[in-house]
This record gives structure tokens, sequence and C-alpha cells, in this order.
DNA sequence: ACCTGAACACCGTTCAAGT
DNA sequence: ACCTGAACACCGTTCAAGT
């Protein structure tokens, strides 16, 4: 955590320079490309810079978790005269569109909730959720398991929806959802309808559904049951 | 996939003794502790030996998970008699009893699942639960909706609960779930009620929770909330 | 206070060579 | 067919040295 003095030399790189271009690095090319050498290339520097500002590498992977995460809650227009059930869509939407815009979220999310369950990422979420539960109306001996239970959906959803193609360098990237999709919908009706009638059957939804839509549906059907607790 | 064949020299190593020795590794020291040279030497073999019977480092972590995880759902006693809520219930708690045993699964079977719709695992999963969503009575246009809904859920709580101390060497692994609860717990109910007035109310309840009933409490909301469906 | 960059101790993967 | 193990091309972290 550096402080400026009036006699310093000369500062020429500062965290948030290293996290921005950490974070283009991770869009690009996923965990894999963000190396301390590429970084370091990208910011005409040397390793230890990097490390004097922001520690470790698993550091820095925190640190860009939590800047995306916080600044894609506090972009959303939380609507004026809204419901709480419409507030909680639209939190859950907001980190839904984060972790669609940066794919390498889908682990790293989980990762952090896990470890630091006191830091800002953690902390974050589950009070902006939280304090819709209240005004929900779930009795007050609930309010724990109920944002618990919408926080691990809303994670669970958001994470599993992340197209991951895989962190090969040259790759072409971004993998047409549609395409996406049509192979798995195919691969699935392909499967014996004797040991997997289920899936058979369900290959042609899963063609045709859309992710956002599907997600909205299971925040809906959290809500319904929440109203039924106790 | 090796063949075996009348003629064959010495087969001294074998895919399965490779996954059981990697299963030990990472269940002592996390995805961290998973090298090919500890591997390899815990094997009295060579990297190349390694390779040949399974391939890349990322196979063989997803050999691992996929054994890990069909052993769960296989070992489950689908108890006789029982509603399809019940069902829903065993193959869940399977899940979560082997995401305890086997921390590293949290960020894996993400992995697995955003990378490999096809695959055993996804599939296992999704059938087993597909097959209780269809006796449950929801609508068939609902039933990749409500499947999904429950996979994510499922998934999402069990990784978000799975504790992980760090990959470190020589620690001391088992963080006292007792001790965690209490610190997290204390550290909510420091921060300011003004700006955080959820996390301060709740601090006592996570204290007080018990992981398992909480995710129970979970599907029952969500099964509430799927008979609501359409 | 801030930065450099070489040195270090690791990685996973490959592959000619052996049996 | 199965295995060896050295060689290779990477990693992240550290740290004396400079300004």
């Amino acid at each position: 955590m550096p402080k400026r003095r009036a006699g310093r030399r000369n500062q020429v790189l500062s965290r948030e320079q290293i996290l921005t271009a950490a974070i283009e690095l991770l869009d690009g090319g996923g965990e894999g490309a963000l190396t301390v050498r590429a970084l370091s290339e990208r910011l005409s520097t040397g390793a230890g810079a990097i490390a004097y500002h922001v520690g470790k590498r698993d550091d820095l992977l925190d640190a860009a978790t939590e800047t995306v995460v916080t600044a894609a809650l506090a972009e959303t227009p939380a609507p004026a005269r809204s419901t709480p059930a419409e507030e909680v869509r639209v939190a859950a939407l907001a980190l839904f569109d984060a972790i669609t815009a940066h794919r390498w979220l889908a682990t790293r999310l989980t990762l952090q909730i896990v470890r630091n369950p006191v830091g800002p990422v953690t902390v974050g979420i589950f009070e902006r959720i939280g304090q819709q539960v209240q005004a929900l109306g779930v009795p007050r001996e609930r309010w724990f398991d109920a944002a618990s239970i919408l926080v691990h959906y809303i994670l669970g959803a958001v994470s599993q929806n992340a197209r991951v193609e895989g962190d090969s360098p040259g790759a072409d990237g971004e993998v047409d959802r549609g395409e996406y999709f049509d192979a798995a919908s195919a691969r699935w009706r392909a499967l014996a309808p004797g040991t997997y009638p289920f899936m058979h059957a369900i290959g042609g939804q899963m063609r045709d559904h859309d992710d956002r839509e599907q997600f909205l549906t299971g925040i809906t059907v959290i809500l319904d049951g929440l109203a039924r607790l106790h």
C-alpha cells in the first residue's frame, strides 16, 4: 500500500495501471495469459516493480476480481420505486453480465468467496442481496439462510453459464453461442434413450433456451420458495 | 487408452494406480500438491510414463474429478420407496459430502461442467436430477429449466461451502470448522452497522448455522418454488 | 520510495533411447 | 507396448543494486 510523499523520485507505475493491464490480459486470453512476464512487457517494466505494487500473482488476481465485481455492483442503477424482488433481479443480472464479459471470473469468484469471507467481494454481494431479503419479509431467524441460498444460486448459475474454451493462446477466443448449444444439444440427443431418458428428452430445449432468461426463472423460483419459508 | 495384449512386456503401472495416487496428493495438499514430479516420485517412475497413461496434467485432473464424482453418485443407496423430493436430497447430499472430503473439487467441478457439457460428470448429475424433476410433475416445457436451476444451486452451494485454506505445503491442513465460523462471525459483526446493517445483523446466525442443514433448506425452497412453476 | 533485471527454484511437456 | 530420464521452454518470487 504505497503512500505518495513529497520527496518521491518518479512514480511512473501505479496499482491502477497494473490492474487495468492485468484485466485486459485476462479478458483476452484467460487466466493462463496473465503472466508476470507478459504483464511487465506490456507495462515496460520489471517483475520486481509489479511485486512492489501488487504483491504476488495471486493477490493480483484477487484484486482484479474485486475491481470487476465491485464495479459491476456499483454501476447498477438500482431503479427508483422498485420492489425487493426486482432489486434482487437487478443485482443478480449485474453479476451475470460481469461474468459474461470476464469469463475468468467463473473460477476466481468461487475461490475468493471460499477463501475470504470477509473481503469486499463476499460482503458486498451478501449485503446487497441481504437487504432485499429483509425487505421481502423473510422471518428474522431465516435471514442468513435466505441470503445464503440466493447467493449460492446466483454465483453457481453465473459461474456455470460462463463459456470457457480453454486458455490456448492463439485460439479463436469467442465460440459462437449458437454453435455451442447446437453441438451440446446434438450430443445429448445422441445419448442412449434407455440409460439417459432425461438428457435425450431435453436435448431440444437445451438448444433453444436463453441463459439469461433461465437464470431469471431461477431467481423467481427461489423467491417464490422463500415466501413459503417458516 | 492402452489395451492389454498377450505379448506385452511388463505392465507395472496402470491408469487406476496413477489416479489413486493423484487423488491422494490432491486430498493432502490441494491442487498445488499435484505435480508431475511429486506423482512420479510417489509411483517410482518417470514423467513420461505418466504422460503415456493419462496424458496431460489437465486431463489427469479431469479424470480425478470424474472418478470421485461418479463414485459418489454411484455409492448412494437410492432409498427404496422414496419420493422424488427425497431422491433429489440424497443425490445433492452425495455431492455435498464428496466436496467436503475432496476440497479441490470446488474449483474443478465448475471447470469441468463449463468446459465439457457432454462429459460423464455433467451428464451424470443432470440425468440423476432430471429424472426426479420429471417425477415431480414439472410441466414438460420446463424440464430443462427446472433441472438446470437445481443443478446450478447444488453445485454453487456445494462449491462455496468447501473450506479451502490455501495450498501452502507444510500448513496444518484442516482448519477447525468452529474457529472458522467464529472468526468470520466476529468480523461480520465488527462491520459498521450504518453501511452494513445486514451483515451486522446476521453475524450471530452465521456462527451458529450448519452448512448441511442450510443446504437442505435451499433444496426445499427450490422444490417449493418449482411446484409453482407455470 | 520506487524500480531494475538477473538469479533461483521450480513447473509441465516432449522425445530419443532403451527393453 | 511400455517406460526412462534428460532437455526444453516456460513459470513466479526474491533481492542486491541502482536512482
